[in-house]
DNA sequence: GTTGTGACTACCA
DNA sequence: ATGGTAGCCACAA
């Protein structure tokens, strides 16, 4: 059996999201070597505590866009979080440049 | 076992 | 650009 579950490599593969650069789940997913697993990398990221070290808010959708529902609280956070990184996002969507591996 | 759900995607009309 | 659909995967009913 592998030493790691699904759960944990994907929280290594976010862990390793350089600050200031973001991944889209499928991203994520794929460089954790479970591709197909984009829809479980959201909810690992749900699951975890608040108080979680992971940079969870580098991780959007395949939009460049974050997977919340504009202007939400949970939308407004992680918001907040990228742009103290010094992500740039116009209109609503990540610049390319800003993206850990090219999409 | 089946069904519904969700911080996802890709494809197609 | 926009909306619907079909794959996907894990988990709770």
């Amino acid at each position: 059996m592998p030493a790691l579950n699904a759960q944990q490599v994907i929280w290594q593969t976010v862990a390793a999201i350089p600050f200031g650069k973001v991944a889209t789940y499928g991203q994520v997913a794929r460089v954790a070597g479970l591709p197909n697993y984009a829809r479980y990398v959201g909810t690992v990221l749900k699951n975890l505590p608040e108080d979680t070290a992971l940079p969870w808010h580098r991780v959007v959708n395949a939009q460049g866009r974050l997977s919340f529902p504009t202007g939400s609280d949970a939308y407004q956070r992680q918001f907040a979080l990228l742009i103290s990184e010094g992500v740039v996002i116009l209109e609503g969507k990540i610049s390319i440049a800003d993206y850990a591996w090219q999409p």
